[in-house]
DNA sequence: GGCTAAGCGAGACGGTACGTCTAGTCTTGGG
DNA sequence: CCCAAGACTAGACGTACCGTCTCGCTTAGCC
């Protein structure tokens, strides 16, 4: 996707500084928080100059965006499971923990900036909402061939109110983030949207 | 709530600045929301030195919930149906409607910021959250008298699949939020949560 | 000449901090030179904000030309002496053994700068030149007076070649500045401007 | 004095480079000054990496201060006249106009940046003013030779008092450098350092 | 009517991070 | 060994804003 038609001249970036600076923020991410977080700080802890980091990230935001992304990128995957629901099910209880961690930390930091910053939004979205909707629209689809839900529903609401509960706990801070809530809104939302006459 | 045991002594404060502040702040925050916001503008703008809302305010962001709030205060009440779900689906009506326009991108700003500034996130959930939940409840509760919701239902979590999805499309900036999506919500939540045998 | 129109309004500049800031920016430029003079280490070695210098001052040179300026003020006068030609004979020793010292460097350190900073060069002239030049032109008028000099002389010219040696070899870092050469100089120009007819 | 006792190994340098960035230099000197001079830049409007100008002069500097001493190198030698303080007159008027233009600018910046920079300040005496005095002296000689001057000179003194008004001049930004100038110098100095009895 | 306490406009203050800039060095692939 | 390109470290720069403090002045209520 990233296709450069230039040739590559002049010394290559070094591959090691994209992981280390990453790494050092999440992991003062963790511990001081976001804003609190200097960008100075990460080059001294990885002993790089403040331009090898503004050289491959336009800021602050995007550095700890991408370091979640490429940290969480290949988590959160749908476990397989005798049905599409159940499969569904699962997930949303793994989403539950997930959010209840450090990573909810970190997805309640990165939504939160992103509400000032468009480009983090749209990052945050791509690469972290989409890919995880596109998937949870595979498996309702499935559901619904699996006759476990109707036919007629628009599957992105469906989706809403699925995953809308998450991230309003998360973010409101109200409530806990357990199987248990995991699971009343499961059963609720497949009692919802049952296939008629069952 | 705010008693002042002491006896009122010295200049009173002028309670037009107060009014000022706020509906200054609120102008500015929809010209260039809340990160370039600064209180230094708001205070030239008013005519007011820093210190006259720093008198009366602890920070940037109590000063901009406050303005939200009294802004806010009196909308969103449960218009009067007949039946208890029938005014939750209007009300939710009118919840889309407001977070789909300028309301909704105070709220966006404030609960973003307050994901990184506790005192800020307690203000949201006390001065807003939580009243608007309490009727809510009322509502939920009627409904269940009224037959129309089971009687085992844990309310808190019917409440955030409710408003969970409108949050999470005017936080992650995805779908749209019309009395089409609100509707949607509805009728799925009441369908899952419905007095069974009916 | 500095008045100002606008009233006094808002807290007042603490004056304590101009002096500070010029002491210490002294200190530190005779431990490490210009050069390596930063104002983030004078402002942390002073306690102060960094906004609280440039409110003062437009950037560094300003400083330390400020602070040359109003160390070095009361100094260099001309000595009473018998006769005008011998006072100045007396101060061009003292500046000789001015230049030699501390204050040769700082002076060094100025004019250098003020070759690419015109504001700079402009303090300089008009601050420490010129009324070391009205001086001194006084002091040649006098000894036209006694019949020392000629008439018919272009004094600005001799006060070049009475100075302009020791800046010559204050900025070229050759030769010495000692009184010896200072009395040569001198008494070349006392030679080569007397009084014709003698 | 580069003696290089190494064979020649590899692909020799080429020479148009180091033409070719020197242009490049003074065009930039003239036109931003020695300060906002980058080497950058002189690469970029070369064509040529960093590293090539780095392998041949050790700093901005050197490079600005070859460049000069290059351009400038075969000028202002002293001219041929019935006798040598009739010479030096011509020379000085000369150093005059120098001066005055575009020259003088580049002397300004270059000694201005001396101040600050040891090696520059080197190389500016090593190879633009004693190789100047040299020819002074040997001229100031001969005016002792032929009667001109006293016998008992520190003829170092007497090129102070020659040219020290010149860079005073230019470096101060004070009064004109023209002929009118250089020969009121010129003569006072004949005057005072005549031999006696003439 | 004078006293006292607090409010007020203005703006200085310490602190802190930002993102930019440049010097001089290093590292690619290719000649 | 040279070259073009450009990444790299180091570190100062000047700006911005926060929340606090301080000045001279004003405005109330209390004695």
């Amino acid at each position: 996707m990233k296709t450069e038609n230039t040739i590559d001249r002049g010394r290559p970036r070094n591959a090691d500084i994209d992981a280390a600076v990453m790494k050092s923020a999440l992991k003062l991410l963790r511990k001081i928080g976001f804003r609190r977080l200097t960008l100075d700080a990460v080059a001294e802890s990885v002993g790089v100059g403040k331009m090898a980091i503004y050289r491959r990230w336009p800021n602050k935001a995007a550095v700890v965006m991408d370091a979640f992304l490429t940290l969480i990128g290949p988590e959160s995957q749908f476990p397989s499971a005798a049905s599409a629901i159940i499969s569904l099910k699962l997930q949303m209880r793994l989403q539950a923990k997930l959010f209840a961690g450090d990573y909810g930390k970190l997805i309640k930091a990165l939504l939160g900036e992103s509400q000032f910053d468009e480009e983090l939004a749209e990052a945050f979205r791509n690469r972290w909402l989409i890919p995880r909707r596109e998937m949870t629209l595979d498996v309702l689809k499935a559901a619904v061939d699996q006759g476990d839900l109707r036919a007629d529903l628009d599957l992105d609401t469906v989706i809403d109110m699925l995953y809308g509960p998450f991230y309003y706990r998360l973010q409101l801070g109200i409530g806990t983030l357990d199987s248990s809530f995991s699971d009343q809104v499961w059963s609720a939302a497949i009692t919802g949207f049952r296939a008629s006459g069952s």
